[in-house]
DNA sequence: CCTACCGATCGGTAGG
DNA sequence: CCTACCGATCGGTAGG
């Protein structure tokens, strides 16, 4: 059961079994004993590093937005124009997601568990993001890139999308983060017909 | 709290509101209380409806199922080309999802709480489902109506994507069932680009 | 359909 | 980091 830990500290390691459970179980059928089990400790032992259950779950959600919003800074004053931004832009969220894909299915899917006041900030950071990528799709048709269209309903596409890819992905499967944002990205800016 | 019942049976009622609550809260953290008082019983009241919590999630699930199936029968057997079959695929899937859009988002987000052999039979079910709308895509790249690409991923993407708006759908918020799917389609078979 | 209750399990704590 | 435990809540049942 679980992942190879290594020189990891045990705080990370439980942070990461708990990201591997609350994807296959969810948060709220995953209980402590089962946390500690998979992480080789009694169940009062992890309170000696998280106060509480929920300060597992804010750590994986936080943590994983503050990485998504760390790649688009650059990608959005780069100096190109909008296909190549949102290229960039899926490329980045990609390789976040693949080099953690427990973490980010944990982040798109269990966050609904958080309590305010870290629900709303949570709400609230996803809501930026989503507005990040707007943009670059608003831009791109203003300067008659892309076609015109709904772009919320875009943006909302293929974020949820991209995240998707964490039900199925599997580390070093022979299905490169590269093959993956190159094929997703075709889908979007393409289209399906020949 | 809740839907308007009118003339359903009790049980159609039970249902409802159970689809409801397991959307917003998830199945593992809705108790039989919570849904009792939602639909105005005790909790054990409910279990002269249902023999178990997971018969209420069964029901929805595979209900959901048929109904998504059944549309597609009609629809493979059409006389037509592949652009238009998938056209009517998805149009079929944004009709019943925008009639129950909760029971939809149980169907996507909370079966893996089912229990086997419910969950085996489930799963392939969603294989199944999955397995048809690739073959219209196979189809329309061999007949070169479609760019050839990942098919396993184009079909996951356009899925995922369908079922994804549970999460804001509202009815009769404006947005018709035909101008999502219209709208959807576009995204899918046009792509961004002018 | 309700009342009253069951055994099991939950998140969390004290004390070492 | 463990042992031993708490109050609360869970799914479900009996009996009416």
């Amino acid at each position: 059961m679980g992942v190879k830990h290594q020189t990891l500290s045990r705080k990370k390691q439980i942070e990461q079994e708990a990201a591997l459970l609350f994807m296959q179980r969810g948060y709220a059928s995953t209980s402590m004993r089962d946390l500690a089990q998979a992480v080789g400790l009694e169940a009062g032992s992890i309170y000696s590093h998280f106060k509480s259950k929920e300060h597992i779950l804010q750590k994986i959600c936080f943590d994983m937005a503050n990485r998504f919003f760390a790649e688009l800074d650059s990608i959005e004053t780069a100096n190109t124009n909008s296909q190549e931004k949102l290229e960039l832009a899926i490329k980045a969220h990609i390789d976040v997601l693949t080099e953690d894909p427990a973490e980010t299915s944990v982040f798109q899917n269990e966050w609904k568990h958080l309590k305010d006041p870290y629900l709303g900030d949570f709400i609230k950071m996803r809501k930026d993001y989503e507005l990040r990528f707007k943009q670059i799709i608003q831009d791109g048709i203003q300067n008659q890139e892309f076609r015109a269209q709904n772009v919320t309903l875009f943006v909302a596409t293929l974020l949820t999308s991209l995240n998707h890819t964490t039900q199925w992905y599997k580390k070093g499967a022979g299905y490169s983060s590269a093959q993956i944002a190159k094929d997703l990205t075709e889908i979007f800016i393409k289209g399906l017909l020949n």
